[in-house]
DNA sequence: GCAACATATGTTATCGCTAACAATTGTGAT
DNA sequence: ATCACAATTGTTAGCGATAACATATGTTGC
């Protein structure tokens, strides 16, 4: 691999001056310049970036662990992160942790050992708190986005799931669903519990009962994807309760997928069999003519907004923590029967 | 940020010691193997990979350069290659070169100054082959996946486009419609190129008229996720060509939506108005009920495979390029009305 | 012509770690 | 007791770049 060094002995100077017009330094003159310019080219010379990283202490580099990148919200975030790492010369770092405590203490070692100039996370749990705090102990600067770990004071992004998941049930009520379903994610993950809060704060306002057997629980991400056996017939039970919910709502897309296919395999309709509301990160189901109720998030903007958060803490690290809350647009479906 | 050295004096041992300690090199006691790694714990060392790369020449890093992280093709496919990158201990880098051949340029030399271990690329086009050359003058091993550039010989994993395309175009042709619109991507992409060709192949075997009036172009992947405001009108062109083609066939899953929301614009269902296939590269219409004759890509496989060979050349650099095609899945609908 | 300063270039040490070799200690065979 | 050799630990140099300081030119003004 041709260094530096290859550089100046062809130019006949010194690797300092070669620096210096890597660099761009001032003080070299047109002439030294250019001989080196040339001779960089001919030797096809590409500056060693971790060379320079362990001289200058940075990177170049931004971690970004997520849950799941094939989660079209976490890819639509990643996105946004990555062209937003890009304008500010940076390479972007992505990780899955699966909503896996262990997963994501890996990753975060291994982004800690790469030497990130920062780190943009959404925890895997509440239980994530130990290993936030090895990122603290490092002194490396980071962001929560998406979801918040309420222990661990820090910048963050994310949606306003409380009102969101008001918002669906309390038109799902007004729609003359007296009795809603809801198939929740793991309470441990700040998301799963804001938005289930939102649900039961909504039937309490519209005077409805909150009944806890209305309530399903299931993975949130990982795994998910692939069929859940059991689904089916804890779906059938929800319906089958006295009296019978007529709306479900899911609490992200990955569940309403799950749902919806569920629903599919009981030969029930959306909406006309069951109404179906969803905290959605994106929207594809537009596109498909279901008529679910949605919550959209404003996904490429969580990321783009963490990254350039995050940029600024890097800048200013004893600046006061932002809390930026991204509220969900919502699309709000007439259902066709009514309670 | 604690160093060797620290972990060093406190251990009361040399820095080597300890390098053979995180090392699990031979020939250390148990005793001070103990003693260090107390004095590890104590101080929350975490060792620099920026200078053991330095020294080493290894970075544990993997460069992926694709089209678009939002498409979900390219987003299983990164899931993929960063589930089998782990698993080899090793990080991935992802950028988006939006076939942007300029853009792709100034990430394949930000990864070959970072050094990655190896490289994984989608190229923007038939013109990256620059681009390419300067991957290859580097000696940095790398993979094509998708795609590839024919003048470039190089280990790859990529679909049968042709056969799919060819498949496709015979089922819509058996389904009676003998008069079929493509709209196509840039003919300078690989896969682009290649469905065309099975498209057209399809239709000489079937001794139906190649009629250039039929095909569409439009971007492949960058942007088309906006609308596109001729395509309306390009649509209604294409479908009021004499004799009218019944069916069309969109070369990707990016343009399958664009033309599916097109259609939606213009009053036309699918199939029941024209039928629709499309190169698709996973599949969240078949949740949809939507009767889209689709060439479904393993796009897991695809990012898997690629690392897994891209290590397999990192071990043996002189060892015979590998050729890998993967089949598409073929899922086919009856259209409801025909020709 | 020469001090005084700016401009251009070079030298040395260092970032954190490890390879290669060196030194020390201990062990067993004779 | 002595030598040969293995096991353990240390010393030095260097990976490729740059910061900080040093030196060599050139330029200006009087």
């Amino acid at each position: 691999m041709v260094t530096i060094v290859d550089v100046a002995k062809r130019a006949n100077v010194s690797t300092m001056t070669v620096s210096r017009v890597i660099n761009h330094a001032a003080s070299v003159s047109d002439a030294t310049r250019a001989r080196v310019l040339l001779a960089m080219r001919e030797l096809n010379y590409v500056p060693n970036s971790i060379a320079r990283s362990l001289v200058s202490g940075r990177t170049h580099t931004i971690g970004l662990i997520i849950a799941d990148l094939t989660n079209s919200f976490f890819t639509t975030l990643a996105r946004g992160a990555e062209d937003a790492a890009h304008k500010h010369l940076h390479r972007l770092v992505i990780c899955n942790h699966d909503d896996d405590i262990d997963k994501e203490r890996t990753y975060i070692e291994a982004l800690i050992s790469a030497r990130v100039d920062g780190l943009i996370i959404t925890p895997a749990g509440n239980d994530s708190v130990e290993n936030l705090k090895i990122i603290q102990q490092h002194g490396i600067p980071f962001i929560f986005v998406d979801r918040i770990v309420h222990s661990i004071k820090a910048d963050h992004v994310v949606g306003d799931s409380m009102s969101g998941a008001y918002e669906l049930t309390s038109h799902l009520l007004r729609q003359g669903h007296s009795h809603i379903g809801i198939v929740s994610g793991p309470l441990n993950i700040h998301t799963a519990s804001e938005r289930l809060k939102g649900y039961q704060a909504a039937l309490a306002e519209f005077g409805a009962e909150v009944r806890q057997e209305l309530v399903l629980y299931m993975p949130y991400g990982p795994g998910a994807d692939t069929a859940v056996p059991e689904l089916d017939q804890q779906i059938r039970g929800l319906l089958s309760q006295n009296p019978a919910p007529t709306a479900i709502f899911a609490l992200n897309n990955v569940i309403a997928v799950q749902v919806l296919r569920s629903l599919r395999r009981l030969g029930l309709a959306v909406p006309d069999d069951v109404a179906l509301a969803c905290f959605e990160e994106v929207d594809p189901y537009e596109l498909m003519h279901l008529d679910i109720s949605t919550a959209i998030q404003p996904a490429y903007a969580f990321g783009e907004e963490s990254v350039n958060i995050l940029f600024r803490r890097i800048d200013d690290p004893d600046k006061p923590f932002e809390s930026v809350v991204l509220k969900p647009r919502l699309q709000l479906w007439p259902s066709h029967r009514k309670g």
